[in-house]
DNA sequence: GCAGCTTTAGGACGACTGCCCTACATCTGT
DNA sequence: ACAGATGTAGGGCAGTCGTCCTAAAGCTGC
């Protein structure tokens, strides 16, 4: 098989076993098993694990371009486009009652292990902010274009921590359905409020 | 020293090296280290790494527990007590911004692992949720008041796991008067709104 | 059909893991 | 002073970890 074909299935591999266990929790022996090659052949591939972890970033960086790429073409207008970031959370419900989201426990994980490339999927999260950010943008809410993507980032991220913990899909739908009728009251058309005062 | 003693400091010991460094990652030999008995001598207190978890939970349950009754102690008003609440993040920045939020993180750790505690160390979020949702219903919000705790929780959870990934002090604060704001929109006195329709 | 490159399998390495045993030190009650 | 309980030290158990080596199989160009 040719190297690259192989490197690419254990990239694969990797990423779904890094967000189903952890990157700790997920040794050579796991990767090697998932795709049907012997343990010792890896170093033929990958020199190291924090290798792996590299590769599998840029492909997880690759894969959220590709996606918010496919949001941008699937709605001409960018409320609809931050529509289709909300709905990701019902749509990946059941891995994220089981592992959580992707971004956010890889994050947290690689804090802990103060590994060296933590800031490097820090930058996953900087994608959502900065594509949210150019939505806000265009529907006019330049100056707080960044403060709208990261409320839309915390809340998405708070529900996929707590929808782990509790395991309620009634929760999420819930709280995605919240974050709707919020980017409702933010669009142009009815009067701009601070983000955080929610009546007066 | 008297078992209970050891007992106590190695409970205490295992509770912030899970916090700092997460579950798996924390071996018996660092927590030996950080309390200063032998390796071995571990069979003694704890039969297995389980049970320290065990112990672990119940320890921050009782935490936990005794800070929300200082909460109570220390604010007559309700909002007062959720205000305290929400300072919590910025009193523990530098641990979140380091390592997350306790609570979450062990959580999302524990749920990747399917561990079987992975449900006791989520009434940690009962705790928080029920204490807050108490306070709500003071404040005569008693229909929503589960929903405005989680609320709460969801923007906490979520503030937690991007200030680890941006490591941003500046970002804490303001999130944190953010949430300020929009509960001082939900006090009585003022109409009251859904939560999620921040004006009309 | 052979040389040379790419890709593979299998195993070994030292270190570490959670777990467990045993011998010894220390303390307590009589 | 002594017996028994309590707590500790040190090391060993089998297994796994990430890493690395070597020998050979498969393929390609001549």
């Amino acid at each position: 098989m040719a190297a690259t074909e192989t490197r690419r299935q254990i990239t694969e591999a990797a990423d779904a076993l890094f967000y189903e266990r952890g990157f700790e929790a997920t040794s050579f022996a796991d990767i090697a098993a998932a795709v049907g090659l012997s343990r010792g052949n890896f170093y033929y591939h990958f020199k190291t694990k924090d290798e792996i972890l590299e590769a599998v970033i840029d492909l997880r960086m690759a894969n959220t371009r590709a996606m918010l790429a496919g949001w941008a073409a699937g709605a001409d207008e960018p409320a609809g486009r931050i529509r289709s970031f909300i709905h990701m959370l019902i749509a990946n419900r059941a891995g994220i009652m089981a592992h959580g989201c992707p971004v956010g426990t890889l994050c947290s994980e690689l804090a802990k292990l103060d590994h060296v490339a933590k800031d490097r999927a820090a930058e996953l999260f900087g994608l959502f902010r900065d594509w949210l950010a150019l939505q806000f943008s265009a529907l006019g809410r330049g100056d707080d274009a960044e403060r709208l993507a990261l409320h839309l980032l915390v809340r998405s991220q708070g529900i996929a921590a707590l929808a782990t913990a509790f395991r309620d899909e009634t929760f999420i739908r819930r709280e995605a359905a919240a974050m709707e009728t919020w980017l409702a009251g933010e669009l142009p058309g009815l009067a701009k409020s601070d983000l955080s005062i929610p009546n007066a």
